[in-house]
RNA sequence: GCCGACGUAGCUCAGUGGCCAGAGCGGCUGUUUUGUAAACAGCGGGUCGUGGGUUCGACUCCCUCCGUCGGCUCCA
């Protein structure tokens, strides 16, 4: 097993070599940077200069691969002493090899242990200096590399190159910029073929694509890119989710506050947001004052004014407050994308403020509000514990970090998640639990988060009279369950393919008249009206096309229940429903009385339930 | 922000340095009165993303801006 996932690394490492010797062959000027294995596949990135490489250059480079392929060039591994490789490099006009090579020679292992991971192979002596390195050689191309390879080229399996992009110079954006061309590699010519329709599967449930399809949202050249518009469909899925967020933590004592969009950016100056984020903040210039004002790109600080409009006493905390209301981020222009990264979202955000003997309930309250919600929406949850580690890059005291570390492991353990812990990735201002889902795909997706906060009472001075009379400080704790709804929504919409259990189906029922006939068209008013004073969701068709092509429509929107109403119905007043196929657990499906069918929506509905009672 | 690709009807997409730019679906009108995934016919519908340039002539070639997509970088 382990041998294999080995075979199948030296593979994809051996075919960003094949790769590389295909693009030298073509242009014999290129400047090679690295050329990793990656999930499903490898990379190379490449540097032409002025020439630029295009997917349409892909045939070519897949047929030059495929010849070295069959020439079944060996792998020659070889050792050479670092001063020699320098010269190799400088001959052979490659830069960027021999950037690293000197790197190497100068830093040693410091530099070792960062470069390691960009694939070199070396020898290292008694004191950290690096004395020799490894390369690969097959037919004319040789490449500095650790390996490991394949035998010869020969043993390469299925491949293909998918893309073309730009990639930054060893990741830094001050840097040169390459040309990366990633290939996805397997064994066999129909893993290759199960991964290529895999990612048609992942296509065919792009949120962008669904969210067009089902109605759900749009986005508008005159409004502005990363701002996105909901229509009537999409608002009463986000408007659903929402409410479920809320009552889950309303049951725990949480209490709406609203608070405005904008805020002098004094807030913000206070809070440390403007030092560290001003460039991503909107700003908004009155024009009957000298106000400076910002959109709020977070809710913590406005919520602490709430908090400091009055003396508390440690009797009143937990204070918990709950708002599902937008944030305004000015991200870069080139990261935004479909509802996964936009400049206003909105947030299922709360913010309890207690006592350090109060946290482990509060967190533990929080987790079981995350795991019902998660469970609700049928995705599988795992956790992160991000801790911090000793470097002084933390603020608040040592100790209080400790005993809040070891609450939040706790309430972890108390409500059963799988979790793992990570030192190091807290935020400066508090440890954090951090939420991963996995969607119906495998693909793990972060979503909500509980921050535990030391920082901003004390910037915000806030506090509360203690048992003995005096001041003390509380601690916040930020969480959002969904964190931004939109977010949420991408990864659920994909998730579901949208196909929405009942209480979140924009659309729960659709009614397709057999005839325009007055006494189908009067049956099927009444039944509407039956329907929407008990709450459910639901459209008549009553076009003149045929019930197949009805049936159609409604399938293609995706509506859990469908009903024909026809002479049929009429007379017997019972109904066949036609119910959407992953809804459905057993095959066959008698008629029901109308009122035990609007009953049953109803009860799915209340009972958030995924599957079909029928 | 950076590298690259792209932008033609409401949607999905053809198309060419030269009369008036096309198809399917959707829409509208009529015929049909339909029983569980597409009845038939007709009719509308586009400043070819925007602004500029080259040209006798630009949807087509060049530049600007706006927007989308794939990455890079970033993400309180």
């Amino acid at each position: 097993m382990i041998k294999n996932t080995d075979d199948l690394y030296a593979m994809r490492h051996s075919l960003a070599h094949i790769l590389a010797t295909a693009v030298q062959h073509k242009w014999p000027e290129a400047k090679f940077g690295v050329g990793p294995v990656v999930d499903n596949g490898f990379y190379y990135d490449i540097d032409l200069g002025s020439k630029k490489m295009s997917e349409e250059d892909f045939a070519t480079l897949e047929i030059e691969m495929n010849k070295v392929i069959k020439a079944k060039q060996d792998f020659e591994k070889f050792e050479m002493p670092i001063e020699k490789a320098v010269t190799w490099a400088k001959e052979n006009n490659q830069p960027y090899k021999l950037e690293l090579l000197n790197d190497l020679k100068r830093q040693g292992t410091t530099a070792a242990k960062e470069l390691d991971s960009l694939e070199l192979g070396l020898d290292v002596d008694k004191e950290s200096k690096v004395t020799n390195v490894s390369f690969y050689k097959n037919g004319s191309f040789t490449d500095l590399c650790r390996g490991p390879h394949i035998e010869n080229t020969g043993e390469a399996g299925a491949f293909k190159l998918i893309r073309i992009s730009g990639a930054y110079w060893r990741g830094n954006e001050k840097n040169s910029q390459m040309q990366r061309i990633y290939g996805v590699a397997f064994n066999t010519k129909s893993e290759l073929e199960d991964y290529l329709k895999m990612i048609e599967e992942a296509k065919s449930r792009d949120h962008r694509r669904l969210g067009q399809e089902l109605d759900l949202f749009i986005f508008s050249d005159l409004v502005g890119s990363g701002l996105p518009l909901f229509t009537p469909r999409g608002t009463i899925l986000r408007e659903e989710l929402a409410e479920f967020s809320n009552k889950l933590r309303e049951r725990f004592g949480f209490q709406k506050v609203w608070i405005p969009h904008m805020t002098k950016k004094d807030l913000y100056e206070i809070s440390g947001h403007w030092a560290k984020f001003s460039d991503e903040l909107f700003l908004v210039k009155s024009q009957e004052t000298s106000d400076e004002l910002v959109l709020k790109p977070m809710n913590c600080p406005h919520h602490t004014r709430i908090y400091a409009s009055k003396q508390r006493s440690y009797r009143d905390l937990p204070i918990r407050y709950l708002e599902t209301t937008t944030i305004y981020r000015d991200e870069k222009s080139g990261e935004l994308g479909g509802l996964n990264r936009v400049r206003s979202a909105t947030q299922d955000d709360s913010h309890v403020f207690c006592r350090e003997d109060q946290l482990e309930v509060e967190i533990n309250n929080l987790l079981a509000a995350a795991s019902e919600l998660y469970e609700t929406v049928d995705m599988s949850l795992r956790v992160r514990l991000s801790y911090r580690d000793d470097s002084e890059a933390y603020l608040g005291d040592k100790k209080l970090w400790q005993s809040a570390q070891k609450q939040l492991k706790n309430a972890v353990i108390a409500n059963k998640l799988n979790y793992f812990e990570e030192e190091g990735e807290a935020a400066f201002y508090g440890p954090k639990i951090d939420f991963m889902a996995t969607d119906a795909i495998g693909r793990e997706h972060q979503v909500a988060t509980v921050q535990l906060d030391f920082v901003q009472p004390e910037r915000f001075n806030l506090e509360y009279i203690n048992e003995s009379g005096n001041k003390s400080q509380p601690i916040m704790i930020h969480c959002a369950l969904l964190g931004s709804i939109e977010r949420f929504l991408s990864v659920y919409i994909e998730h579901t393919a949208g196909k929405f259990p009942v209480w979140l189906a924009p659309e729960q029922l659709r009614v397709i008249t057999l005839n325009q006939e007055e006494s189908t068209v009067n049956f099927a008013d009444k039944f509407a009206n039956e329907a929407k004073s008990r709450g459910i969701r639901l459209e008549v068709d009553n076009s003149n096309e045929s019930v197949g092509k009805k049936i159609r429509q409604a399938e293609l929107m995706k509506i859990p229940y469908t009903v024909v109403l026809g002479d049929k119905e009429i007379e017997s007043n019972r109904v066949t429903p036609r119910i959407r196929k992953d809804m459905m657990v057993t095959e066959k499906h008698d008629s029901i009385g109308i009122t035990e069918f609007l009953n049953t929506i109803v009860n799915e509905s209340k009972g958030r339930v995924h599957k079909s009672s029928f």
